[in-house]
DNA sequence: TGGCGAATTGAAAACGCTTTTCAATTTCAC
DNA sequence: GTGAAATTGAAAAGCGTTTTCAATTCGCCA
């Protein structure tokens, strides 16, 4: 989906709620369309201050909030300690991620088998699963090949 | 393994280290390896303080951080924001959690097939995975039944 | 187009969890 | 026992995030 398509989702949501469009509302949530995935609200609102240096902190936090209650953000939180967000794709299956511990990169990959098993030791253990976190850690081919050093987030989920 | 096995594994880790053996260090161990797991540091501070209230919070702290050092705790993030402890079984292989929404019982579970499918998966993609984090969420039977509203964390590991 | 109440904003304060600081106390090798 | 070094508790600081509050902006209605 476009930024485009994705900003008119945005300010539909807006006017269903009753809340107002704004400069920085709407700054915030093309620059964040515009990202590829995982950013945190540092990178986030570095980001949208080279386009508009007058938006602060809280409202950052507060727009991915209303993107994350609109569902056009999901919010994560890996190992690093701060939350990080991603753009939802509205025909996105859900996804999990694997880190690499060396450079930082990202990659998203849904497995069908994966979700059979959780749902299957859910079941046997009792449980009726909804959500889950999946997170592998591990070293990348970069890396360990020692090729490049901080290579940016892979775009797309990797299905298997 | 014993609490007292364990405590003998913790002063030869303080020993190793150069280390002192005090009152509230002891206190604080003793409590911990004799509690089921996944304890907040909170919870663990209480209950410590039922035998040494002397002890404060910034110590509890400090020897968490200790034990894990030692391989004798393991540090958890779950999603309610606070870090969980485990006494760490030396023979105890890595586990994954199922977590009830409603009751907040924690399940552990040992899937081989889960261990086999991430290793898989972190190959296809070109990583070697190390660690993992595997959280499902879900409710429990019981409280689908509504039988019981705050049941303990069940004990062990469940090997499927 | 202007006016007005409500929503929104930025800066700073507050928050919750965790770590660090620091002076006072305790440990332990001698 | 003695003294240097480690440890402690209380309080302060840190860090990511949320809330407060006065000032600004939005957008409905005249």
């Amino acid at each position: 989906m476009s930024v485009r398509a994705r900003m008119r989702r945005f300010e539909q949501a807006l006017r269903e709620r009753g809340l107002k469009s704004t400069a920085q509302r709407d700054d915030i949530a093309r620059v964040f369309f515009g990202a590829e995935g995982h950013l945190s609200v540092e990178e986030l609102y570095a980001a949208v201050r080279r386009v508009n240096p007058r938006v602060g902190y809280a409202t950052v936090y507060r727009t991915l909030k209303l993107l994350k209650e609109c569902g056009l953000a999901a919010e994560r939180h890996f190992d690093d300690g701060q939350a990080r967000y991603e753009p939802v794709e509205d025909d996105q299956q859900q996804h999990d991620h694997i880190i690499c511990e060396r450079c930082g990169k990202i990659v998203e990959f849904a497995s069908q088998e994966l979700e059979r098993l959780q749902e299957r030791i859910g079941r046997f253990l009792g449980f009726v699963v909804g959500r889950h976190r999946i997170e592998l850690y591990g070293i990348c081919a970069e890396c360990r090949e020692g090729r490049r050093r901080r290579p940016r987030s892979e775009h797309g989920v990797h299905r298997l």
